[in-house]
DNA sequence: TATTGTTATACTCTATAACTATA
DNA sequence: TATAGTTATAGAGTATAACAATA
């Protein structure tokens, strides 16, 4: 008795849907990112650690805009907590000698300290979570992983709606 | 020149963390949601529509308290949620008979086409973006994915904080 | 005329505390 | 004494609109 087609012709993606959006929610406010905060030794949000990390993955400093784009979040968001990090000393704005109308945001010494504590927190804890992981399995997770983004990706693009500028 | 010792020894899982946590972000709060959320026929805003799909997915007529476990938020977010979507008529609450209680929600005919048209959407658009995909990708990266929840849960459960009762 | 960033404001989603009714 | 749900309130996180400065 085929009740749901639908859902028995894309079973596979309706179970791998679910988790992805779980798995999601669960990293971006569970307690394990609660904890590696603390281990940051400062007493920062989520959103502000985003932008030091941000910043720490980068080649060099960036704009504010790039920043956003790279959080997929608004601008004026980021120019908030760029300031509170300023406030705090842990990151801090230069002219962009480029472009005058830029800023360019780059770590402090400080900053740097709190990024490499939560790194160390994060990877720490996933490290020993996936401690039974072959790095056969771990690579093929992450190469289906980056198709998947990049699929989605694609089709987003295909289907965007026009209207939008993006 | 091993600057980072920390991201060399845990690379794989340094290329795998960012992703998952981009791709939890998009499927949460991104355009594709937005645009199934339309072709549900119903104006539902994406909580309100999760619970449609908790019930949609369920065997049957759920507590607000296992709505609640299920999505993973609190308690008293769900009932205003349900309240909502009762005064639309597309839940409904009758008593659990076995518990005076607990109440028992269920997805009225309306609800139960909205949920569809959502998941339609849903469905519809993921099949096309992953097209390309062979069965044998997918549940690899199904079989991964919920190896990987398993692991992350059991290892949260082990380091979780005594101090809190969950 | 378009783009970068800022300021001010408003919205979405979720949590916590205090309470009621039943177990 | 504990549990299911409710009501009221508060908080985190992000978006939109209007603007200034520079390109």
């Amino acid at each position: 008795m085929p009740s749901n087609p639908l859902e028995d012709q894309f079973a596979d993606i309706m179970a791998v849907l679910p988790r992805i959006s779980r798995l999601g929610s669960s990293l971006n406010r569970g307690e394990l990112v609660q904890r590696a905060l603390e281990s940051s030794g400062v007493n920062l949000d989520r959103p502000s650690m985003t932008v030091l990390m941000s910043l720490r993955m980068a080649d060099g400093p960036l704009r504010i805009g790039e920043i956003a784009r790279r959080m997929e979040v608004a601008g004026p968001h980021v120019t908030r907590l760029v300031h509170e990090l300023e406030r705090r000393g842990l990151a801090k704005r230069v002219q962009d000698p480029d472009d005058k109308r830029a800023r360019l945001v780059e770590l402090t010494p400080a900053g740097a300290d709190a990024a490499a504590g939560y790194l160390h927190g994060i990877l720490g804890w996933f490290g020993e979570a996936l401690a039974g992981w072959s790095a056969d399995d771990l690579s093929t997770l992450g190469a289906l992983l980056s198709r998947l983004i990049d699929d989605l990706s694609a089709h987003a693009a295909r289907t965007a709606n026009p209207a939008d500028g993006r």
